[in-house]
DNA sequence: TTAATATAATACCTAAAGGTATCATTTATG
DNA sequence: CATAAATGATACCTTTAGGTATTATATTAA
């Protein structure tokens, strides 16, 4: 289970552009409000609507807006967009049969762990971040403080 | 919250030792069973010295043992000797003021997941690994599967 | 029809994690 | 004492995630 840090920009994007499905963000607004280093942003985004989260028009006055119904992207949908990969049942130490017969000493408990973090990813989808005013973003330990634009 | 390899390692190197917390295991005998890259192992077995976990004893015969009781050891003690870091509660989305007055759409659904793990490994300690005896270990999509011996 | 402003594509750079190589040091034992 | 067998220290290499730069393309509107 490993969250990287283009999940996160992934989910922040995507729960913020929830605010207003209709409205048409383009990338110099969403980097201003999210502070994502603007031309990974801008990768992020080119990417998310390849994989068909985000409709992109091009263009002058071009943006981005979410794909879908809010209520279909689910945050695991997002997870896999991104690429990470919440690694199914395997064992957490990497011992090989762990899942069979005999367990290691926390396979139960981590398999539990594991099914709570993926019901959370499952029935959570983007709707239930309209309601959010809070997007400020806090900066702290990023290197690339001094990311600007074009 | 982000397990590394590294911890993994970590955690199948402790958790095989605890099969026998008297016997001076040598890098050796960890590598044939636990299959980690042998110099790394042997990097991350002087790490784990430093850290306090283990006792090492040099020269001819020599090897490492778990430093203290078993009981003592808690696998979140593991994650911090390898420096990984279970990055408190902040907003899993990076929202500054999240864990204030107004919460991001999961945030409570993702404080519980976050407790859930912390206490697993805040609970668990190594003696529960004594009775471990399947420690077969997984080779598949390791690119260094010829990792090689001194 | 051209300039301005947006995204798309692609190649490249950087930092950190993971892994390797070399040499030094410690200790048991012949 | 010399040698073998273990760990320690340190420097370096490789892969990947994250980030940057450049050029191309699409669209609007003066």
């Amino acid at each position: 289970m490993n969250f990287t840090k283009t999940t996160e920009y992934a989910f922040r994007i995507l729960s913020y552009m929830a605010k207003d499905e209709s409205h048409l963000y383009n990338a110099n607004e969403l980097y201003e409000n999210l502070k994502i280093p603007f031309r990974y942003l801008r990768k992020q985004l080119t990417l998310l609507s390849k994989a068909g989260l985000l409709i992109s028009e091009q263009g002058k006055n071009g943006g981005y807006k979410i794909a879908k119904d809010l209520t279909t992207i689910s945050l695991l949908d997002i997870v896999h967009a991104t690429g990470a990969n919440i690694s199914g049942n395997a064992c957490f130490f990497g011992f090989s049969n762990c899942a069979l017969a005999e367990k290691c000493a926390i396979h139960d408990k981590w398999a539990s762990i594991y099914e709570n973090v993926n019901n959370v990813l499952i029935s959570t989808n983007l709707a239930e971040f309209r309601k959010i005013t809070n997007h400020e973003v806090l900066i702290t330990n990023n290197k690339f403080i001094n990311f600007k634009k074009d």
